[in-house]
DNA sequence: GGCAAAAACCGCCAAG
DNA sequence: ACCTTGGCGGTTTTTG
């Protein structure tokens, strides 16, 4: 079943980008802008991205794309990314559908941007995988398929190959997530920062949906969160966050709801491996130690968590990104 | 990977 | 009347 470890920092990673015409230009150049710009002495080796369309010779703007490839060389890549439909209804083309399975089948990961997630699920790919599209159109995607297991809370869901994101600037947060499963936390970070863009957004879609009330700055978690942050490693407590901001751990429960979509406890766990995850890159620490400079209580506790957040364990990941590792 | 204990979560509701 | 808060306690998640 699972295939696609092989080689998976060795091999140049294939990359294809399905066109459909009428599809917004902005949704093409995010997975554009991400994998295929020249980044020498970070991404290596670089991706190999071509953007494939069913008629090389359509009648859409192939001067600005460049030139186009068949659905055939999308079947053949290892990422599939599907941007979003020129609209939400859109039909999917069964040449698209077929070429989307036959990479699914080989192992490809399948990537749906925004409306782009109901090319996925048209294909069949969604069916009982956490997923996710602009949150405008979540209830439609749940409705049409039933099994996929939509949630319009997050910038995007997903397994190791199937993965969907939220609407239009989203597709940036999960083509840098993609980067990092690739290449780490370390190169998805430098990725982002040449980008000018968080390296992670944290609290999904729920902070879009409402607009915040006026006046309420001193409702906003941000000092609580940088305090959080700054002493991760003091093995700090739900509790003890509340008490900055003064007030009392239920409305703190709140609050995280509101503005992150979280809980505090998952958030200052997520917080806690992505601190692992740095130091398990770039320091030579043992796993024991990484815990403690977290926060987390024991390395078991550690482990658990990172494989809630990144499904490896902290050993596979550290010799899969390690400076060390072959290059 | 399972277990018992601890921590956290969240619906409910009274109070400000 | 309406909104926000925070305590209670049953349920869920986390921890070691």
């Amino acid at each position: 079943m699972t295939i696609c470890t092989a080689g998976r920092t060795a091999d140049p990673r294939t990359v294809a980008v399905a066109v459909l015409p009428g599809m917004p230009l902005f949704e093409i150049a995010v997975p554009m802008e991400v994998f295929a710009a020249p980044r020498p002495g970070l991404v290596e080796p670089p991706y190999e991205v071509s953007l494939c369309a069913e008629n090389a010779t359509a009648d859409f703007a192939s001067f600005v794309l460049g030139s186009l490839d068949g659905f055939d060389t999308l079947a053949a890549a290892q990422t599939v990314i599907i941007p979003a439909l020129p609209s939400w209804d859109h039909s999917v083309p069964d040449a698209l559908i077929d070429a989307v399975r036959a990479a699914h089948e080989r192992g490809a990961r399948i990537v749906g941007l925004c409306t782009g997630a109901f090319a996925v699920a048209a294909a069949g790919l969604l069916d009982g995988i956490a997923s996710t599209t602009h949150w405008m159109y979540a209830h439609e995607l749940a409705a049409r398929h039933p099994r996929a297991l939509v949630d319009p809370n997050v910038l995007y869901a997903g397994t190791a190959d199937v993965m969907t994101s939220a609407g239009t600037a989203a597709g940036l947060d999960l083509c840098i997530e993609l980067v990092r499963r690739d290449h780490g936390s370390a190169v998805a970070n430098d990725v982002a920062r040449r980008m000018v863009v968080a390296p992670h957004r944290e609290g999904g879609q729920a902070q879009f949906l409402r607009p915040q009330p006026v006046g309420v700055a001193d409702r906003s978690l941000a000092p609580a969160l940088d305090w959080a942050i700054e002493h991760l490693g003091d093995g700090i407590s739900t509790d003890d966050i509340a008490a900055v901001v003064h007030v009392s751990p239920r409305t703190l429960s709140r609050r995280f709801k509101e503005q992150l979509g979280t809980t505090p406890s998952s958030w200052l766990n997520d917080q806690r491996v992505r601190k692992a995850q740095e130091l398990l890159e770039k320091s030579t620490f043992t796993v024991a130690e990484i815990a403690a400079t977290v926060g987390f209580e024991s390395a078991s506790t550690l482990r658990a968590q990172f494989h809630r957040v990144v499904e490896t364990s902290p050993r596979a990941y550290r010799t899969l990104f390690a400076p060390t590792s072959p290059h």
